[in-house]
DNA sequence: GACATAGTTCCGAAATATGGAACCTGCCCG
DNA sequence: CGGGCAGGTTCCATATTTCGGAACTATGTC
């Protein structure tokens, strides 16, 4: 275990439910013994990637992530195409989009573009959320091998929302019928009273996937509504996959092709 | 030179500037030999600090970074306060407000406030400056001790644009008409055409210095508008002063009270 | 004054990093 | 086809860090 492991051991600590940490649940959360947390967050702090309030004591990250976090969005091209089409749909529907991507088996929101609609934004980009629990995260899931799957699902199944896969045959169903049908949908799972619908984008060139979803009010829509949303979406779908080569795009040429 | 250091070593080589790298570029900006530095960027890949792009094989800050970067607008209190008034300000004069922290004898953009004048921005946030040649740089450095301003300032002095100051000598003479005044001001410096006025805001609290500035256009503005800017700046400065407890309200508190 | 909480420093043992050299690739050129 | 070479990885003996228990400091607080 290299002393870099160790630092990101513990700037995994933070999340946005926990956006600063004192050296008492630092050395809580990763178990490790007081000297070394102590010399841990020092050199942290020292670098830039810790900040310690001088009041509280506690610890939050620093300067450089700031920083850096800004350049992450240089590779723009996959992410900003999207957020260019989803922009529209949003403002057509008046629904909430996200963009996210995967990371293991949780998905982190990229971008979130605001609806006309009273909903507020429930996701700040940045969040994470089991994969498993979203209408895009499981339809980024389901382009994967069933093998990459597996090993990405922990081996304890994880405690989800009712309305989600309980455990990995349910899951796989579901990810099959995303694979069938092209459309993956969730409704009252990761947030009550919240449905979504979504697809995964990959680009031909680069490989890159993210998950692209609409997220509306399930009490507020009518069903002429969310078939309304689908047919936004798959409008959208085809022409970012045409946009971006992605090789799911080959597929719906022959279909293109084979009908007309 | 732990592996913490060289790690940050290779993170630190990321700008605005250059968003991404190619292994060749980390080598001889680090001046690292082949294997360690294959090694290094390997683990900061692995570990989501940094990712590769699957194309170019290029290198830029990775998810990880995205997600902490979020979560530095922990500490809100002194940024968004200020934000909060800058906004107002803004929207009566139309001008860009910038608030920014220093590190070094750099400064760094945390918050931008888009004017309605046709300037368009120029320093998204996450963007360094030298401190000594912007008014709110100068501003926070004005409030610093001689000796840590001596410290931080390079041994060999930067080569600044033609308007800042181009020795220590002259620095500390604009720092010093800055601590008699209290007003910072800087026109045709980083960059040409464009003028600013800063103050620098500190917490009673906790200590944290940040400076704040409005910027633009020399040719478009007149000396009365220029005026203008600094009363509005000056009841701001005022406002949050009181607000946050700067050490600074205490001194014109006497004012306030000696001239009435 | 005893005691708990919070955190730092010390030190020998053990794990890790280091960088030179050998070793892979894929690619271009003659 | 062979050779050169940029770009990058792996190996390995050596040197440097890191690790964590324990002793120590600081600061309340009953």
């Amino acid at each position: 275990m290299s002393a870099l492991t160790n630092a990101i051991e513990i700037l995994r600590c933070f999340s946005s439910a926990r956006p600063d940490l004192s050296f008492a649940d630092v050395m809580a959360l990763t178990g490790k013994p007081k000297s070394s947390t102590s010399r841990l967050l020092r050199s942290l702090r020292d670098c830039g990637l810790l900040e310690q309030d001088p009041h509280t004591r506690r610890y939050r990250p620093g300067l450089l992530t700031f920083e850096l976090g800004r350049l992450h969005r240089a590779h723009d091209d996959l992410i900003s195409m999207a957020e260019r089409e989803l922009r529209e749909v949003c403002a057509r529907t008046g629904h909430t989009g996200y963009i996210a991507v995967l990371d293991g088996y949780e998905q982190v929101v990229l971008r979130i573009v605001p609806g006309s609609n009273p909903l507020r934004v429930v996701n700040p980009p940045g969040q994470r959320t089991p994969a498993l629990a979203t209408s895009n995260g499981r339809a980024m899931l389901a382009r994967l091998s069933d093998e990459d799957i597996r090993a990405r699902v922990p081996a304890t199944y994880p405690k989800l929302p009712r309305n989600s896969p309980q455990n990995f045959r349910q899951l796989m169903v579901r990810l099959d019928e995303i694979r069938r049908t092209g459309v993956s949908e969730a409704a009252d799972e990761s947030i009550e009273g919240v449905g979504s619908q979504g697809f995964a984008l990959k680009s031909g060139e680069t490989g890159e996937m993210v998950g692209i979803a609409v997220s509306y009010s399930v009490q507020a829509t009518t069903a002429a509504e969310r078939a309304n949303v689908r047919r936004e979406l798959a409008a959208m779908a085809a022409k970012l996959r045409r946009l971006t080569g992605d090789p799911l795009d080959q597929d719906a040429a022959h279909i293109r092709t084979g009908t007309r």
